[in-house]
DNA sequence: AGTAGCTAGATAGTGGCAGTATCTTCCAGG
DNA sequence: CCTGGAAGATACTGCCACTATCTAGCTACT
């Protein structure tokens, strides 16, 4: 199949498809003749790929690199979740603030919950796990803004996520028996169900929110 | 408070404070003369808003706008927590394709998966909400890439968002009793816990990958 | 053989976003 | 009365994700 072809089929731009290339998203074809390549499906494929990671999954380019290079280098199904899993962006940016002291109170508070929270859920992660760090960073944020957790909410929660991790595990390791589909499958189901969950989340306190206050007007809570 | 000192008890540089007042984010100081105006606390705690939601809950100026106007308008729990899940952006843009039968087939599919699952959860929402509009867009993207849920899944799903939800309406709910800060908690909750769940729920995965198989080298499931 | 039509690869340009800097006018406080 | 900020307007910058253009070369049809 030729460039315009392959365009056609996915409905991404030519200039798009050779972008793509160039950042490293997309493998060559298979050149035929020096201003002439041959695709093939895998590159449909891939494209869909890398659409649902920048559009549904909402990674950067760069991010998305990062992902779809630790897909072709995994070989089983642990190198390819965890790979995945640390390629994918910490969604944390740290704000800057004067007050030295405070911050201190925050930082060490912060850093103790998450020690506890992962004793408590006995949780076997490298204390140098970027999720860590961007859970703690998280919790300082949300010091900050005195939104923190009470005691015992934080476990809740991550109950809850256990739960769900173990749905994604299981999903993912339905594909146990196709090597090359699984580190694919991985990416889909580490960084797509994301969005997924979040609006079934959304659906969930709109649920409760109707449920709790039964004054609702029709069709919506705008404003009331 | 003069607008520098502002900036130094928040950290934020004096051109970005006059930037969020031009985009609408940060209502003006007092003005005591043409070219003088006073800031108060209410003010740094709004930059605070602002720095958590577009750092923390990574929300663009227009999308962090629209929440702090929502909040700005609710005055009871409901429009409140109502208000500010609408005022969200949704995180779904639709890939074009090309073939049309395969859409159509995977447009009717979505929307069946959907309709099922809110009528297996009996979950209060209105047809127009755009939750349920982004839920079908991402399960069409899902399909697409031929990963789609098995029957039950989502529904598995649900289960634990509707957990999560009774959560997060417990959390907000706690500030029932301080009505103008009810729905800036609301704001916390519903925005900026959704990243502090994905990072749970990412350690939560990093956690089932090490139980699941047992040879994992020593710091971290990099490449293995 | 000739040529129209595509192709690869390189380079440059575009539009949106989130600030950041500058410029002018003008006032408060010493 | 003059210096150091402050307000508001406008312009500029840097990054990102494309998108367009340009050159050079092939291929397949006539």
């Amino acid at each position: 199949m030729k460039i315009s072809e392959l365009s056609r089929t996915t409905g991404v731009p030519v200039a798009s498809i050779k972008y793509f290339r160039r950042q490293g998203l997309l493998p060559a074809g298979k050149a035929t003749a020096a201003t002439l390549a041959e695709y093939g499906q895998e590159h449909v494929q891939r494209l869909r790929l890398i659409k649902a990671l920048t559009t549904l999954g909402g990674l950067s380019i760069a991010a998305t690199r990062d992902v779809l290079t630790a897909v072709d280098q995994a070989h089983s199904t642990d190198s390819a979740l965890g790979a995945v899993s640390y390629a994918l962006p910490v969604p944390v940016a740290e704000s800057p603030v004067g007050d030295a002291g405070r911050e201190a109170e925050i930082a060490s508070a912060a850093e103790a919950e998450v020690a506890d929270l992962i004793a408590a859920m006995d949780w076997q992660t490298p204390g140098a796990s970027p999720h860590v760090e961007g859970l703690t960073a998280a919790l300082r944020e949300l010091r900050r803004l005195d939104a923190d957790y009470r005691p015992g909410e934080l476990v809740a929660y991550a109950e809850l996520a256990r739960s769900i991790a173990r749905l994604d595990l299981d999903r993912a390791a339905a594909f146990d028996d196709a090597p090359e589909a699984l580190a694919e499958q991985a990416v889909i189901v580490f960084a797509l169900s994301a969005p997924v969950l979040e609006l079934l989340r959304r659906l969930a306190q709109e649920d409760q929110v109707r449920r709790r206050i039964p004054s609702l007007p029709g069709d919506g809570p705008r404003t009331g």
